[in-house]
DNA sequence: AAAAATCTGTTGCATAAACAACAATTTAAT
DNA sequence: ATTAAATTGTTGTTTATGCAACAGATTTTT
């Protein structure tokens, strides 16, 4: 079985052989896709930055999730429910690749290597999306905006191989993405200075416990 | 592709088959797996109900999923950081069936009917449990306990095809799933009732609104 | 290069949620 | 059948978080 490291380069590699297959470009803040219906879109981010965002009816913003180059989302990961409203936004340009997943399950009539490389691979990077998510939920299900931020902070520092990482989006979107207020966030960032839990220039942070 | 609707059944019928397979009988409130070691586990639970709780160091229960039959789980789901003290406790009596996932994605030599069909739905058990997982990111980013109650009250009502379902665990269990104050939550209940959104009859819920 | 927009940092105040504690009820164990 | 354990329902008090508002800094747009 081949290995599927970079989703990417191999949809490029890959692009003219199938016709189910489509790219395309956006703008940063454009709007990429909407769940509303179950259409089993798979989507992939080729390049760019993007988030599946939600407003609730106060106008709070949740950032669902968070996509960089690779990631995977899309309507088949969902349930559709009447009161969700959730889109993906681009946060940066965008190269984004479109498929439906039934498409994809069913073996490709021309046998092309996109669908065959792609289906020995869909377990494996479903199953990470997996892992991604329940790492999420662990950060949600902390009681406090303090074990939240410290909860966040660890899994940055794990990823980073380092005390010290930088912070991958604003703390407006931080404060969004742990579904939190943003200046009771604040308040909380700055105890952790003031008590020596942590170390802060711009959205660099330095761990200095444990 | 043969459909795996039914997982337990199916091992069953070829558990005898395939060596790499375990299976495990658990009594009520044991514990059937700890996620602590990375050791790619996966679990199905063929029968019986099981829970995947965290008690964080004040004490607070927090129940991150919730196993009903034919539910599959493990650590291959989960990325280990040291900060989590995860274990899987049986609710009920339980069977579980083991197995290592590296084997699983492997050829069994003898070539079992268990390893083939297995493989084949594995990609959809697993975008299964994706769906579910972000049903569950739903709920916990809602930014209020009433939120959060009419979130999950909407799920089984869906899931019921009905205004009327019975919560599947007892209240307090209920606060330790969603992530919040029992007697805050129970106050919000009684908020809900009070205000003719729901009627409560012990665990059935009857919504009276939309 | 100037203007506009967004983000950061901070604060006083309001309020939702946590904490603590207990009685009544229901369920499980002996 | 009796005791023990767990769950429900409730309430007063405390605390953490949300809300609102603003000034200064930074980034983006024109």
């Amino acid at each position: 079985m081949n290995e599927l490291k970079n989703i990417s380069d191999f949809i490029e590699s890959c692009k003219n052989n199938c016709s189910k297959i489509q790219q395309k470009h956006f703008k940063k803040n454009e709007v990429i896709t909407t769940y509303i219906e179950k259409r089993n879109q798979v989507c992939i981010l080729v390049s760019g930055e993007a988030e599946l965002v939600r407003y609730d009816y106060n106008g709070n913003r949740t950032i669902v999730e968070h996509f960089i180059k690779n990631d995977i989302f899309g309507e088949v990961f969902y349930i559709i429910t009447t009161n969700n409203e959730l889109f993906v936004e681009a946060k940066q340009d965008c190269d984004v690749v479109f498929f439906v997943y039934d498409n994809l399950r069913q073996k490709c009539k021309s046998n092309c290597k996109f669908h065959t490389i792609f289906n020995e691979n869909f377990a494996e990077l479903v199953l990470q999306k997996v892992t991604v998510l329940n790492s999420r939920i662990e950060l949600l299900t902390k009681r406090s905006i303090r074990d939240k931020l410290i909860g966040y902070f660890s899994i940055l520092s794990n990823r980073n191989f380092s005390k010290t990482f930088t912070i991958p989006f604003s703390l407006t979107d931080l404060a969004d993405y742990l579904s939190v207020d943003r200046s009771a966030m604040m308040r909380e960032i700055k105890s952790l200075k003031d008590e020596g839990f942590i170390e802060k220039k711009k959205n660099k942070i330095t761990l200095l416990y444990k």
